[in-house]
DNA sequence: GGGAAAACTGTAAACCTTTACAGTTTTAGC
DNA sequence: GCTAAAACTGTAAAGGTTTACAGTTTTCCC
């Protein structure tokens, strides 16, 4: 086993001098650095992390929790996360909330608070008062991706307005029987998006001066099956489909589109489709949507985290509410087009 | 800051006792047990992580390393392992390989030395012998899922197998002009699959004494752009086009099917396309696929390297050569059908 | 060349746990 | 009730780093 006293040794310093050199500190001379880095350099020697961790207090881990891993969606954001955050110097400890409520509470109280990380980020989650509490009371930067949390800084779209262009852009084709296929609230792990992305459906609906049917509205689970089913309950009955669905995802939308064209629909010569979040499939399933640039939004909110536990002032240590809007493209490709006569 | 200090005072016992109790160590009364785990449970107690590893040279933590996370194989194996972990109380830190060469050699020499992780979970990934080097020196325990490492503990399927049955039953349905879109073995992160999933088709078609042409090969990236771009080409000269596909990857065979499709194909009447993985879309599009149950690998995997550390065996410790083979399942759908009259 | 200031370096304490070892109490058998 | 053995408990060292503080060397200016 390999330690810094060797490496101090081999250098002919003190392993105090050794562990400046090491981090990069001031009061080291030019000569005495270079001879503990060759040193380092011809031992191979690495700090144990554990032993930092104890002495400093820092981990450079960040924790990043969030409800699933293999929906595309929460995969692209870790990617984004992951690679921001590497590229930075810290490692990223990851947290699934997929197993219930007493793993949840498990995550939050026990290894959250374990002093293994830095800061967490979450994505998609609302946390509850207690969960909150817990991490503002360890002066830890939190970061919600996707969604805002009260008390905390948050990165997210501006759902009501995602949901208000997608169906406006529905309104521009023509369309005036117009559905949604919206989250459904009971999913415990999301924030408000269905909520908003609904609301900015309606709004749009409103201003339009457009009528709106509650067979028009239904929810599912954001996955392409909940998408699939949603649709063909909708566009079952002729006498009240729509002729245009917003879904709020693409998988969502991909789903519409399969069981539009199960009950012999054309797309979009009978029904458009517009979608939610920019899926890579979406160019090849023809699919329009708005695009939220998922990784990249990953990407800035590992940033943003890592920006706060760097600052130099203290203050920025601390939680509070901060909300910072991502912006959005709408990308018309060829599930939508003008409305055809009936 | 409440440690294990203030958690021995108020219990009144010594610090080892509550140590003891905590870790559920023999020797300890049913009465100090039950007032450490209520002081500790009053004080909101948890261990510090580092300090523990800093003493007992184990982090409870397990390091792994994908290639990509954002394409969806990598976060379904992804989604098992994290979750099988967390199961059995261990975390896990994240480590991909996207950002090139130097990226690399950093996350193998630095971050996973670091004393940061118990064992390493690779996923799809060639080691070169230097790393597996780096690993096996440090008496780390390392599984390969997804293809076998020389000389440590693999868990993977046969994939030599998996492309033989899939084109098998490509033949078994009349076709006897059959391409295949295989991975570049260009991609250094992975590792034989393409070569053996290509051995398999070529020797399914020459066990039924099918000829083979070099235009029904194609290699594409295993993404659906990749599988569209390459059965366009493929379908595209009426010539020398087969009329069954056999896909290395489930999203080249959505690519594939979509690639027939812009060509006036229909499938399966005038083309079969049969993936392999068993993405959960493909039960939407109809895609006939080889099943591997990727999460549940990623958990099997998972738990054989817990096995592993928390055997009673130091031996088990050290890693030798061995191939766990994980079974298939064919899976047809729409998207294979007899060949038909031309 | 002398002095003060600046730059560098080393010693040792601190971080928080686990655990070997030694010491104490309880149990069991006669 | 005594003794030996078993069960429990506590003290203190160990684990590997960072860093405050004190001590040393170098630099710079007159």
């Amino acid at each position: 086993m390999i330690g810094i006293v060797e490496v101090a040794e081999r250098a002919g310093v003190s392993t105090a001098t050794v562990s400046r050199a090491l981090n990069g500190k001031a009061h080291v001379s030019a000569r005495a650095r270079e001879k503990v880095l060759k040193a380092a350099a011809e031992l191979g020697y690495v700090a144990s992390s554990s032993a930092y961790t104890l002495a400093t207090g820092r981990s450079k881990n960040i924790g990043v929790v969030l409800p699933f891993i293999d929906r595309w969606f929460f995969s692209a954001v870790l990617e984004g996360i992951v690679n921001a955050l590497v590229a930075r110097g810290y490692d990223v400890t990851l947290y699934n909330l997929s197993g219930g409520a007493s793993h949840r509470k498990r995550v939050f109280e026990d290894l959250v608070l374990r002093k293994r990380v830095d800061g967490v980020l979450t994505v998609a989650l609302k946390l509850s008062e207690h969960e909150l509490k817990n991490l503002t009371e360890l002066q830890k930067p939190i970061v919600g991706i996707g969604g805002p949390i009260p008390g905390a800084r948050s990165l997210t779209i501006d759902d009501e307005g995602a949901g208000r262009l997608a169906t406006q852009h529905l309104i521009s084709l023509g369309h005036t029987e117009i559905g949604m296929i919206s989250g459904s609230p009971a999913t415990e792990m999301d924030f408000h998006q269905p909520y908003l992305r609904k609301t900015g459906y309606h709004e749009a609906l409103l201003d339009a001066n457009l009528d709106f049917h509650p067979q028009w509205m239904a929810e599912a689970d954001f996955t392409i099956a909940g998408g699939y089913h949603a649709a063909k309950q909708m566009l079952g009955d002729p006498r009240s489909a729509p002729t245009a669905i917003f879904c709020a995802s693409d998988e969502m939308g991909f789903g519409a589109i399969q069981a539009a064209r199960d009950l012999g629909y054309r797309v979009p010569q009978d029904i458009s489709v517009i979608g939610m979040d920019g899926h890579p499939m979406g160019m090849f399933y023809g699919l329009s949507t708005i695009d939220q640039s998922t990784t990249e939004q990953g990407a800035k909110g590992a940033n943003m985290i890592i920006d706060i536990l760097e600052s130099d002032d203290e203050k920025q240590l601390r939680n509070h509410q901060q909300l910072n809007i991502w912006p959005i493209d709408l990308i018309v490709r060829s599930s939508t087009a003008r409305r055809s006569a009936k």
